[in-house]
DNA sequence: ACGGTTGTGCAAAACGTTTTGGATGCCTAG
DNA sequence: CTAGGCATCCAAAACGTTTTGCACAACCGT
């Protein structure tokens, strides 16, 4: 039908990058025979095949990829939606996820929704439209379970760091939380402390509350709790206003994030109070900040960059084999790290 | 030639997405009726519209992009090229950049090197094969040349942070590197300092060598030199080395980056001298430890989001027009953060 | 001379859109 | 009665691949 059907078209004003068609038209062969010899996918005469590479190096031929995904109906390209790159929480788990990525050819777009509902919206709609194969999702909130819902099963997605309860068939990857409030209860009992001041994060995150309760159970002593919402500013709040209202009820304090323990460290600092000479400070996460801080923080290694990497690896163990995932969970290890701010009790 | 066109194939095995010629079937119309009343390309009769847009929602149907991206021959997807995600620096980058592509509905892919030659071209291939419409570039050391000449020109490419000589036709967004050490040098010599210690980084890096130039001009007093590598045990080294031989030459030392100044905050105190009461530290970043080291460190703080974000839009700027990109080149100011880091030299 | 195998390469369909040039029928003005 | 305009819709091409069935020739052993 089409005049001329792999002839080469005369020149055209604006210059476009070749096409598999160019390629076979200057060897001499078809469409077809290009693909062959660069895929290996059927075997193809040396001499032609020689001529053929040959003729791609010379016009810089490149495969479009998007064809290609087009007709293999997969992109090798995935989303990881998250809430906030620049929170070094979700940078390692960024990297790992990308890197489990790379290891399997694929490619990752990143959704920082900044916590927007909308904007995860967008993203999702990416899944739909079929750009992305599938979704690493860790949306950093307690995640709306309708959204969620209308999208795991019809589509590929894994949860990194989020808890759904009763969502079957889902992929999850997560810390182990309650392991890691149980590994400070055992530091601090072991060091002696028996009255200690815990500082929660939000009520609404599952993560927050099961490092509370491994906490409690393993501390086995007094212990007074707190809610704050994981900024520095209410960790200082809190301590400061407990110092204000006749002294602190416990030798130890335990906040379920490092930058609650940041604030409650400075606010002790102001009230006079050496760390750990007269409280000792443990904190969650172990960012950046708590090993260079003074006295350098003991805190609990999330392994941000394992949940992320894991997450994905379980994501694309069924991308690539077209399944349906069956359920699966991974709870990761967490890390007692001590460092300076914890000690024995004054007496 | 195909039998029955538009007819709705009998029921299959594996329930594949809905197409828009299953639209078009289920609504008595052509495939470009529907597409017509789905992009108000052109005018269709508000009943058909009616009746195309109900099949449509009873359906399920999502365009798939990557059809759509074919035939526009653009993806509405940029790439971010980076060294390391985890860097908090970086992290700043890419939440800009990412803004800045969201805003104008583009995706980005984040192509996350580690520093590896293999990884970067790999992810350099993806914009040859036109997977993705442009890239920014951002790869935290002094890029290889002959790779960049080898695209830029050819693909659309934005440096972010990056400094090629020589380089014609080039978008590039990058700090202020050298005003940062001139302001660090004004407001070391208003507080009385005459003496001073920087530690830059590798000389091979025009923004390390930038910083320490501004800063010398400003300071206008002696200052000793010695060349670190970025990492927190150089700037460690390189002060303890000099207590060691008989005492800091100076009243106050300019790290040309935060890991640095820590490590040298770490000497310091190790060797009994107080911060700021006997020597000053400044550094050069910003990183979120910084606010929160004791003391907390004056430090210039870098645009790291703006920067990733202006170099991003200057891409999309090109990108969205198809146009070739003319040279340019923005420099984004910087800001002095001043703490306590920072005091008058004894004497 | 014949059926079978092997090597080689092509045509055409398929992936799912958007775009463009008509075709059709109807109405209106000359 | 006709030329033009308008509203509505469709057919087919195009985007650039991969895949599959087939054609053709050459060679083999019988």
């Amino acid at each position: 039908m089409t005049p001329d059907p792999y002839g080469v078209r005369p020149d055209s004003a604006v210059r476009r990058p070749a096409s598999i068609k160019d390629v076979a038209a200057a060897a001499g062969v078809s469409p077809t025979t290009v693909s062959h010899v660069l895929s290996g996918n059927r075997p193809v005469n040396e001499q032609t095949a020689a001529r053929v590479r040959s003729v791609v190096n010379r016009l810089g031929y490149v495969p479009a990829s998007l064809a290609r995904s087009l007709q293999a109906g997969a992109t090798s390209v995935i989303g990881l939606l998250i809430p906030d790159i620049s929170n070094t929480f979700f940078a390692e788990l960024a990297k790992g996820a990308e890197d489990a990525a790379h290891d399997l050819g694929y490619g990752m777009i990143l959704c920082n929704t900044e916590f927007d509902a909308d904007r995860e919206d967008r993203y999702l709609g990416m899944i739909r439209s079929r750009f992305i194969d599938g979704m690493v999702y860790a949306s950093g909130s307690p995640p709306s379970r309708r959204r969620l819902e209308a999208l795991m099963g019809k589509f590929p997605i894994a949860l990194a760091d989020e808890e759904v309860e009763g969502l079957e068939g889902a992929l999850i990857a997560t810390a182990d939380h309650e392991a890691g409030g149980r590994l400070v209860g055992e530091h601090l009992r072991q060091l002696g402390h028996r009255r200690a001041l815990m500082l929660t994060g939000p009520r609404a995150l599952k993560s927050s509350v099961a490092r509370a309760q491994g906490f409690v159970r393993a501390f086995r002593g007094e212990v007074v709790e707190r809610v704050g919402d994981f900024k520095e500013a209410s960790g200082h709040r809190l301590v400061a206003r407990l110092l204000e209202e006749g002294g602190l009820p416990c030798t130890a304090v335990f906040a379920a994030n490092d930058l609650m323990a940041f604030g409650a460290l400075t606010a002790l600092t102001e009230a006079g109070l050496s760390v750990p000479g007269d409280v000792s400070v443990v904190g969650f996460d172990d960012i950046r900040a708590a090993s260079l801080a003074h006295p350098p923080l003991t805190t609990v290694h999330q392994p941000a960059y394992d949940v992320g990497r894991t997450a994905t690896a379980q994501l694309l163990q069924y991308v690539s084999r077209g399944e349906v995932p069956p359920a699966s969970r991974h709870t990761l290890p967490v890390e007692l790290k001590v460092r300076g701010s914890t000690a024995p009790p004054a007496r």
